[in-house]
DNA sequence: TCGATCCTTCGACTATCATCGAATCTTTGG
DNA sequence: CCAAAGATTCGATGATAGTCGAAGGATCGA
């Protein structure tokens, strides 16, 4: 991922309301949710809910598919954790950044 | 670390000189840069950059330290490191953010 | 074809962000 | 104490984001 795509995402996940969102459809999982039920679920209006929707589309991490007249929203993992590999990477300098890392170990990992 | 916090920092990447600033903080290491190097390094006027460096104090993303006239900023590696395990925990599931997803079921409601 | 459902786009409004010169604060050397 | 250096804060301005009702496009059942 490169730094335009990487801005994106985090200007997407940057506001409350898609923040929120995009943890709704993350477990959601791989079936994902009518753009109703999230509007639903987040108590906010339809208009409101499309305007976030689309900015995390633009942004990559979610897709959208009809089914029907419904719309359905789904994380996309693949980009998530490709930004996460930015951060790791352009972020962190090599350090221990890892996520979830374990205390620095240099080199040999003990399982 | 908690939502709003989380919500903090990704405000304060979300920004192309913000995102640009805290890299080469990354670079510069434990021991800093002065301010008015990253003035010069970035090409932005004294008080523009002044703005963005308290947007990512304020999130805890960097640390700030007078040095007789000079202050020196640093980037703080724990509170990024902290997000990254709060965006893979809250963003990614515990699915460990695979591209290839978990087991999918059909059950919608059909319109 | 017609009406109903589901969702998006449009339009207008408000709120917040970003920028930068000028003024101000802190520290230092003499 | 005074002047200079290094940064921040203030103030005004232009730009962008967020909200939501109303209107419009897509799809389905009958």
């Amino acid at each position: 991922m490169n730094s335009p795509d990487a801005l994106a995402a985090l200007s997407a996940l940057a506001h409350e309301h898609r923040l929120a969102v995009f943890r709704l459809l993350v477990q959601a999982g791989s079936e994902g949710m009518a753009a109703g039920e999230i509007a639903e679920a987040m108590g906010m209006a339809p208009s409101s809910l499309s305007f976030h929707l689309a900015h995390l589309n633009r942004a990559g991490l979610i897709a959208q598919q009809r089914e029907s007249r419904s719309l359905i929203y789904s994380a996309d993992f693949a980009r998530m954790n490709a930004l996460l590999g930015f951060l790791t990477e352009n972020c962190c300098a090599g350090r221990a950044c890892a996520p979830v890392a374990k205390p620095a170990q240099a080199k040999r990992r003990k399982a």
